[in-house]
DNA sequence: TAGATTGTTAATCGATTAACAATC
DNA sequence: TAGATTGTTAATCGATTAACAATC
């Protein structure tokens, strides 16, 4: 019923819509989140008729309802547990991220190889072994890690959060960690990727 | 003649050529790079043919041919010059990352606009007032910036940017930053989106 | 009522895929 | 030659858009 290309806009729609409330608005049009989010103002109907009719002609969107839906659909109207793997310098920035905890995500655990790393404090968290990441997937039925490692171990270490039962990994290695089987789900977030991309949308906008 | 969703997969199809290249290898096959990215065989010969020939029937693709014909495309073969606007603990990260250096991009200055950053040590770099910015943009003739700084300040910054000269920036303050009738390039990359994104697909796979 | 804006249609546009002739 | 794999076609699938009747 939802379009994968909407599914991946209504993280958007709802970070421009929780602006709009903290800014004290009620209402909103298909209009003004289009142009605030550079869409069509055809293209933000569309998708948010796919979750039935939340506007009033004439009128608008109530802010509120269209939050509390996306949000349900999202299921960012509930907490999920995170665990950190890899604390490098990429994934002590992601720990202290403050957008995942605000979208109701908790990070509840940290692990690293390294260890001299094993023990220190990463906040509020205790560094802790690899080896013992099962023991804690389990525990507090974690099910999304961000994975933050190196590219050389990255393969590894996610085959090894599959095992232990994850269900999802945020992967920030330049690699392919998704293997053919398998039934974890994978976002990857290369930022040396996203940066060839804006340098090649650069040289074409020059021409 | 490139369509838009090649030249997302190009930088991918680059990562995984330059990878197979360190193994040694130096042919490679449709179904090899498709496997290792999750795509169709089909996808990555279309992907591939909308350069010319490149591959010769029953063999496969020479990989250090394909590599330079994507390297040019993306504008991979020469060094672009690149700030970080915003040093908090994310910024700090990004200065570090090895995969941007590793694909052409050059960290030339950092900025921000906290008093006590000034004048510290970021690596090689020193921490520079954002004020001084055009300055640097020009001397340098920098063309892309990574924008790190908080939400509240992203947008007032981007146009900062955009004054002095700047064509493409890589946005990780979770806001839009494009102006509608701006002529910088923007590429955002919000972590929360990303974590969101994840999250669904792993509800959805539970059903 | 008059003005505004949604929800939805129908057309268009763009991307993906299977299949296979071409050819190494 | 026989086997393998590309390049390309044609069909299908999915997403976007303009337009406007419905309706607040």
């Amino acid at each position: 019923m939802l379009s994968d290309a909407t599914i991946g806009r209504l993280p958007l729609y709802l970070r421009e819509l929780q602006q709009l409330q903290r800014q004290g608005q009620t209402r909103v049009q298909s209009g003004i989140l289009a142009r605030r989010l550079g869409f069509t103002d055809s293209q933000v109907r569309r998708d948010l008729s796919s979750f039935g009719s939340l506007g009033q002609r004439g009128v608008g969107y109530d802010i509120r309802g269209l939050i509390a839906t996306i949000q349900n659909t999202l299921g960012s109207d509930r907490a999920w547990n995170v665990i950190l793997v890899g604390v490098g310098n990429l994934g002590r920035a992601l720990s202290g991220y403050r957008g995942f905890e605000q979208q109701g995500f908790r990070l509840v655990g940290a692990f690293d190889i390294d260890q001299s790393k094993i023990g220190m404090k990463l906040g509020q968290l205790t560094i802790q072994s690899i080896d013992a990441v099962d023991e804690l997937i389990q525990r507090e039925s974690v099910e999304l890690a961000i994975l933050s490692v190196p590219a050389a171990a990255a393969v590894q270490v996610a085959q090894k959060l599959e095992i232990a039962g994850i269900a999802g990994i945020l992967n920030f290695a330049p690699v392919t960690v998704n293997q053919p089987r398998s039934h974890v789900t994978v976002v990857n977030v290369d930022l040396a990727v996203e940066l060839q991309r804006l340098a090649y949308a650069v040289l074409r906008s020059k021409e």
